[in-house]
DNA sequence: TTGAAAGCGCTAACAG
DNA sequence: CTGTTAGCGCTTTCAA
């Protein structure tokens, strides 16, 4: 492979002139120029970037740290995260976490090894070990679509207890008095959100918020199957399920099929995500739209602040939610 | 940060030995081993990779091409690719081409800058720009997932005659006689592949192929929808419908229902790849179950005969496929 | 087993 | 505007 001594040598100018010609043409002159790009053309010229990214210690790219990329959600936002990581020429790096801490930090390890410029993480976890971040500056680590609980880490967000809070209204507009909810991991950031969402409408409303009608679910539509069975057995059975995402959603209705019930007819089901696949589902289902683009969009702007040292950098961004009714909900049969 | 000077000044030893100790322990003494340990942890060293990989002129990364990272079966098998990549050290770069040639070729020539050592390409496609491949030697570059109609390119694939073939066969055991395709893209490799074993199973069945009965779809459910609409329209109506993906067969479950029509009552559906969502489907989804992971695997064992220039490099791989029948499909109503 | 020294391909002062 | 020069941090001969 040619290198940059080759087309100097070709073009009869200095290394230092060639490297300017393609990078800070404007400081070359047109003659100059002119030359290179023909030295270049003649020898096939392609500049190792890995030599450039050496020297200029940068990576030029970024990690996206991800549970589970087998969930349609988290690949959407990954897609928005690509796009706006090539159009400032940078590449990205995928971390399969598996949702496993040891496996984050190994990944997150990356940074220290200058192998990435920054992290992007879509749980809800700060990735880097304890002694990877002794430094005095900002880590360039930033949380897309989950909610934190320490507010160290910079974060694009839904309005997620806007969101719910908009989901439950719904069902109370529909007539629902007796809402059960398939929530995710108890006690994590994102579901304490989401509950808070359900229990302010349910406040609002004067309807007395009941523990039992909570179930917990892991987003697997597995899980949701499971939460649905047990909301079942309740001696007063729900009229609406709030589900925290689609999968657990479709689980639920398989499941309340199974039990011989239907949907919406016999119990109202909504999702969160408005995944492709809430469209065509049986019937139809009623959720909450992320932008599941636009986080990663915005993931990497504000990434980008830190990692170029910006003067003021976002720290934290919120994004709107939209409900998208579909044919999954529907006044409650025995209404009253 | 430290650099390797720095660790090598405190245990009094020279850059030379701290590499080597590092790098191959087994060829340093016990003695200077613990020494250069020692001045490690003191220092708080990472080696930085970016020098290291730029040195040994390789990227210890592999690019996986992928027209839709948000197809959930492209997402299993990149999770897959990337478990394999980690065991050998090396990291993944995502490169979601949305199918675009133009942008396949852009990141393809990642490796002609040296920013990736490897790629795997999930479309049928041959990556590289003309201009790019002019060397004698291998390009590290193979398919995985996908057929190819040239084979200059390795492969790792599925058996899809097989797999359509035994598809086609399950449904003539259950008594169906007029049974419709909804494929992918007329012409693709991948599309002539299944709709040959298809084809082979009527045959063998001495059951006539009727064109008409094969509609176009692009693997999108709502393409799905569409073609399962135009068959609809038949005058013959089918008793049986095989689509080349499970999106699609979705899809088309939905507009069947549209039509008034049951499944698998009127007639019955069947998919292709065993997605999560196949079985939470209604009714669950009869299909053909890929080893997406073991795909991913595989693809990068295949890669890194190329890459480590290997003497016996498998060039084409066949992966077993596994007939999943579920509720979509069961006898025609009208019998004979 | 170790050290000295060269150099990977490029960028970035600093002079001119 | 251009050339000279000095490295970036590491690996890898080559000698010792």
């Amino acid at each position: 492979m040619a290198n940059i001594r080759a087309v100097s040598k070709l073009a009869g100018v200095s290394v230092a002139t060639v490297s300017r010609a393609l990078r800070t043409p404007d400081v070359v002159s047109e003659e100059t120029r002119k030359k290179v790009i023909e030295a270049v053309k003649e020898t096939g010229y392609k500049p190792n970037m890995m030599a450039r990214n050496f020297r200029s210690k940068k990576s030029y790219s970024i990690m996206v740290l991800v549970p589970d990329i087998s969930n349609p959600f988290f690949s959407m936002v990954i897609s928005g995260i690509q796009q706006a990581a090539k159009k400032s020429g940078y590449s990205v790096l995928l971390g399969n976490t598996m949702g496993e801490v040891e496996t984050e930090r190994e990944l997150a390890h990356l940074l220290h090894t200058n192998q990435t410029d920054g992290i992007i993480q879509l749980s809800s976890r700060f990735p880097l070990a304890p002694e990877d971040c002794e430094e005095g500056r900002t880590p360039p680590v930033i949380n897309c679509c989950e909610c934190v609980d320490d507010d160290s880490m910079p974060t694009v967000t839904l309005d997620n207890v806007g969101a719910s809070r908009a989901m439950t209204d719904h069902l109370f507009g529909l007539g629902h008095k007796r809402i059960a909810v398939i929530s995710g991991p108890k006690g994590s950031p994102l579901t304490v959100a989401r509950l808070a969402g359900c229990q302010a409408a349910m406040k609002a409303a004067n309807i007395p918020f009941d523990p039992a009608l909570v179930a917990e679910g892991d987003y697997s539509m597995a899980s949701g199957a499971r939460a649905a069975e047990a909301l079942l057995c309740n001696s007063l059975r729900p009229t609406a399920i709030v589900c925290f995402n689609d999968e657990m959603a479709i689980g639920a209705m398989q499941q309340i099929r199974k039990a011989g019930l239907s949907v919406p007819g016999d119990i109202s089901i909504t999702g969160f995500d408005n995944l492709t696949f809430a469209a065509y589902t049986e019937p139809p289902l009623t959720t909450i739209c992320q932008p599941s683009e636009a986080f990663g969009e915005k993931a990497v702007e504000v990434l980008f602040d830190i990692i170029e040292d910006r003067a003021m950098p976002v720290r934290h961004l919120t994004l709107p939610y939209e409900l998208v009714v579909r044919e999954s909900t529907a006044p409650p049969s025995s209404a009253g």
